[in-house]
DNA sequence: CATCACGAAATTGTATACAAGGGCTTTGAC
DNA sequence: GTCAAAGCCCTTGTATACAATTTCGTGATG
């Protein structure tokens, strides 16, 4: 998409910020200074105060009252319990999806998972993972909740950095991509319990990996 | 509890504009002027808009650019999609609930159904109604995923206004009771399904009623 | 030598001042 | 008479200035 000309001052330097927690840039319990930030922008405070605001309501940033913003640190018992949401959030849209099966949302999500099948062909899990998100959010839309697609797009969003990590797994693209031809015929046909369980199953399964992948990194962690 | 004297300004200006939309003292698609804002309560336009920007990230209020803040217009369509939602969460917070079934949160889970019948026995709606989200966090606090539980407080919080109309049905404090006891059994016997089951529908009855309630009320209004 | 208190510096929170953008009204032309 | 365009006014968005609170440093005292 274009980026819009008019776009606000506090829009694009919440997007900066956000990329640059989310990409791990900024360590967790990292100070965010609003002098500092305001003038690296080139701009006035306002706008970076409200842009830390804005993070703040995503859960990205924790306010102390008169002593600043810090880069949120998130536990890993609560990106499990992050991860057993999401799962049921899923398991639902793919529900429903498949209880309605309408055929231009349908259309959409094939399209998905054959963009899906093309990038895990070339190798490419950066590719694989865009295509993924993807793949996902058609899910969301085919639900016919716009409530629940906004909901879990938010929490995807969320989860978005951690998912990238574990995605670095061996063999792990293959038997991601063989869910998702699962979910998607369990949708196609009907059948909503199929598509619930197979939905489920897919982000528990990323959730474990994932759970294992942190702990075996962050070891070392202090436990809080 | 006690109000903390240090409480930011926004804190306040927030929770009053939140209880006056809530309570509908505000209609839908008024528009909030900043700087009339800024004058009644004293205060300069500044903790204002941090006010709305809040208000915004809780989807209370919605922001047109350079045009200002209007009090966000929930459609009837979008309010069912929201319970459907909750449905689901309430519904996996009492699985996993029966699943861990921890004595301590138990035993204020039971307590919250004994103050559910008083409320219910001395016939003051509004103090069921007060009890019955009372109650509704027990479980959410018992599932043992504080995410879940945060999140459904936000999703519960946000449909508040609503579920208070459908109170007023007659009969309808006596059924939710009965409903309450049968969650309350099932999560304390450990039995998932049975505590799912019964909250999904609990929830779900909740929204038909109140969907019944708002398209007989306001059958006036234009399809968006 | 440690601890507590006072003070200064720095940072957040709030107020005010300025700029920019959009809407509404008025006026002119067809 | 109607439609369109331009300008004024009001509002939001941003910058700067001020106030209040907290923290860290320094010194004095037990």
């Amino acid at each position: 998409m274009a980026t819009r000309k008019s776009e606000h001052l506090r829009g694009a330097i919440r997007e900066a910020l956000e990329q640059e927690i989310l990409t791990g840039e900024r360590q967790p319990g990292e100070r965010l200074d609003e002098q500092a930030l305001a003038s690296r922008f080139g701009v006035s405070r306002t706008p970076v105060r409200e842009a830390l605001h804005q993070l703040v309501a995503t859960s990205l940033v924790e306010l102390r009252p008169n002593r600043g913003a810090f880069v949120r640190q998130v536990s890993l018992r609560e990106l499990v319990e992050m991860f057993e949401v999401m799962a049921e959030l899923e398991a639902m849209a793919g529900r429903l999806a498949a209880r309605r099966a309408e055929p231009a949302p349908l259309a959409r999500l094939e399209a998905a998972l054959k963009a899906c099948e093309s990038a895990a062909q070339s190798g490419d899990a950066d590719a694989y993972y865009a295509e993924n998100s993807l793949f996902h959010e058609a899910i969301y839309d085919a639900c016919g909740n716009a409530f629940l697609a906004s909901e879990a797009k938010r929490l995807h969003q969320r989860l978005k950095a951690y998912r990238r990590l574990q995605l670095r797994v061996p063999k792990r693209i293959g038997q991601s991509l063989a869910e998702h031809r699962l979910i998607v015929s369990a949708i196609a046909a009907g059948e909503e319990k199929a598509a619930e369980r197979e939905l489920r199953k897919h982000i528990t399964i990323q959730g474990e990996r994932f759970a294992d992948f942190v702990s075996s990194v962050q070891r070392r962690d202090a436990a809080e």
